[in-house]
RNA sequence: GCCCCGUUAGCUCAGUCGGAUAGAGCGCUGGAUUCCUAAUCCAGAGGCCAUAGGUUCAAAUCCUGUACGGGGCACCA
């Protein structure tokens, strides 16, 4: 309808307008929703936009263009109104065509065909280090449910973690492992301070006894002793110290013990994911960046030396620098440092060369906002690899605090005492999590009451749309009337103000999944379902359906279906069930 | 000090490429059910859109300054 009315716009324009000083061409004929029921349904600003390239008072333009305009059986009336605004009315019957497009499409409908563009959306790539905890889950559902939206706007979306599996890091959490296996032989072994502390890895050491029994703890009295020992060293020195004297001693069995670990320890992350509706289809690591395959450098050198013959390297103070303050960062880079090992930022400008190289049309990386200073880095990198960084997106993702009570649940990473996203999961659904989680723009702070997500009431708004759904259900369930009868039934029948602004609603769905998809706004869909509910709660309220007259009762059973689909649909882009019945 | 994000009703927050009288929920006040799920609905009160300028026919929306709040500024990951 819009597009009809852009284009009989732009006919009459040209006729009255196009000569050698003035071509309608250059303007965007603009058609907007009305929120006023006295403006009419439709209304475009042309005539304001006009006036000052025609020298022309607005309302004198808007009136010589609805002279021109033909209404039809559709649009029935063209006004103009405030300062040169032009109305347009719609036929109340034109409105229930979007259910017909609802009922031919059913679970497609708002989908959009292919257009061959290729995606990748990194998300999560929380350390392998230990179990996901609340912190995580809003980057979570966002990348899962922007994922969504994005593949139902027509796109091909590879979803990826990117697992950090390489390092000190991993040597520590080999370390701790080792600790925890070595405690089930001799219960006096402490775990260190910059171990991880987690209960985990005493399971995972469990399940290690069970297949190498004491093969790793036998005969290894150096490292017990070394853990016993009064220590002069500082933490870190002796951390070091430690990993050194495990990998001595255990020597090629260290790769095995390193591996075991961090495969529970995805696994652990895996599950909970699953769990949680997220479901990457991507595991890349980090480890193999730095593979040489054939003698053939590995991908971290290959990105190093591609920025050497670029001219963005030097050396300084034995380290390996990157200019990227060439590139509009505050200060140049580390990429090896002095005691020969590579930075997080040498593999993380490998890992994004790789992105780019596997062709996507798209790359968006969903980080912490906390990690947003470490943006113009690798821009500055991408750019002096000459890649276009209009390609890369980075979405960030404020912190999210947990309310009990109404009051903030205080949580500490490093004792260990952090709600894991599993113990979330359990206490108010994966469903209620995802919910609430997506339910706010990505940018702002937000708080998850805990209470609130629990409730079975119309307070919670998932709770609220999912019961609308249900409703519906069961309405059409007491109805007993088939699916193809209903198509037959006269829509001009449905013509009350609540029914129009439903058929006005159900119409908008999908437009919003498209720019919801494309400007990564999915909190719009929350948004969108809580209002849709609304007015079906609001109409459920004002009519019955199962009425005697069945030509009306057949139309009004139309529309409940035609909500039920796209609540359906809504919800599914969120990774949230729409219940038959509650 | 520099950089990023935010500031809209008592509270928590929406607000479409700038559009006509700025919205919702909670809370508050008062109502609705012999009937399709009251897990619901209806009505009322509640606003200097932080602040000062600028651009525009038109600004909560775009630009600049200021105030307040959150975050970031490693040879960590």
């Amino acid at each position: 309808m819009k597009e009809k009315i852009q284009d009989s716009l732009k006919g009459i324009l040209s006729d009255l307008y196009d000569n050698s000083d003035f071509n309608v061409d250059q303007y965007v004929i603009n058609i907007q929703e009305n929120k006023e029921k006295e403006h009419g349904d439709l209304a475009s600003n042309i005539a304001l936009i006009l006036a000052k390239p025609l020298k022309k008072q607005p309302k004198e333009i808007a009136n010589e263009v609805i002279e021109q305009f033909v209404v039809d059986k559709d649009i029935t009336k063209v006004e103009v109104a405030g300062p040169g605004f032009i109305n347009f009315f719609l036929s109340k019957s034109s409105h229930g065509e979007v259910l017909k497009d609802i009922l031919a499409h059913k679970d497609n409908f708002g989908k959009v065909q292919s257009n061959n563009k290729k995606i990748l959306i990194e998300y999560v790539s929380s350390n392998p280090t230990g179990p996901l905890h609340v912190g995580h889950g809003r980057g979570a559902v966002f990348g899962s449910v922007l994922s969504r939206l994005l593949k139902e706007a027509g796109f091909e979306v590879d979803e990826e973690y990117y697992v950090n599996d390489f390092g000190r890091q991993m040597n520590i959490l080999s370390t701790s492992l080792w600790i925890r296996y070595a405690q089930l032989f001799d219960d006096q072994i402490k775990m260190i301070k910059n171990g991880y502390q987690g209960d985990y890895l005493i399971s995972v050491a469990k399940k290690l006894k069970e297949i190498k029994s004491d093969q790793f703890y036998k005969d290894k009295g150096i490292i017990s002793n070394l853990l016993n020992s009064n220590r002069e060293l500082d933490d870190e020195t002796f951390t070091d110290l430690l990993i050194d004297t495990i990998k001595t001693e255990l020597d090629s069995n260290f790769v095995y013990l390193r591996n075991f670990a961090l495969d529970e320890i995805i696994d652990l992350i895996k599950k909970d994911l699953i769990d949680f509706g997220v479901d990457h289809n991507k595991w890349f690591y980090e480890s193999s960046l730095y593979q040489e395959k054939e003698g053939a450098e590995s991908k971290v050198d290959k990105a190093i030396n591609n920025l050497k013959s670029n001219k963005f390297i030097y050396e300084k103070d034995d380290a390996i620098w990157f200019k990227s303050s060439d590139f509009g960062d505050d200060k140049d880079r580390v990429l090896r440092r002095s005691n020969g090992e590579y930075t997080y930022f040498a593999s993380d400008v490998a890992y994004h060369l790789d992105k780019y190289d596997r062709g996507y049309d798209r790359v968006i990386n969903i980080w912490g906002s906390d990690h947003h200073g470490y943006l113009p880095r690798v821009r500055a990198a991408m750019e002096a690899s000459k890649r276009n960084i209009e390609k890369l997106e980075v979405v960030f993702i404020q912190f999210a605090n947990l309310i009990r009570q109404g009051k903030k649940v205080t949580m500490s990473t490093r004792s260990g005492e952090f709600i894991t996203l599993k113990e979330l999961v359990e206490e108010v659904t994966s469903e209620a999590a995802r919910f609430f989680y997506i339910n706010r723009k990505a940018d702002q702070h937000l708080d998850f009451d805990l209470d609130l997500a629990k409730e079975q009431s119309k307070d919670n708004p998932l709770y609220y749309i999912q019961y609308a759904h249900a409703r519906i259900c069961s309405v059409l369930r007491k109805s007993d009337v088939q699916e193809d009868k209903l198509n037959k039934c006269d829509l001009a029948l449905l013509d009350s103000d609540k029914e129009v602004e439903i058929q006005k609603m159900l119409k908008q769905y999908p437009a919003l999944i498209e720019r919801a998809a494309l400007s990564s706004e999915p909190h719009l869909i929350c948004y969108y379902l809580k209002d849709l509910a609304s007015i079906f709660h609001s109409y459920y309220n004002s009519e019955k359906f199962l009425v005697e007259n069945q030509d009306l009762m057949n139309s009004r059973l139309y529309l409940l279906t035609g909500v039920k689909q796209v609540i359906s649909n809504g919800l599914s882009v969120l990774g949230i069930s729409a219940p038959q019945e509650m």
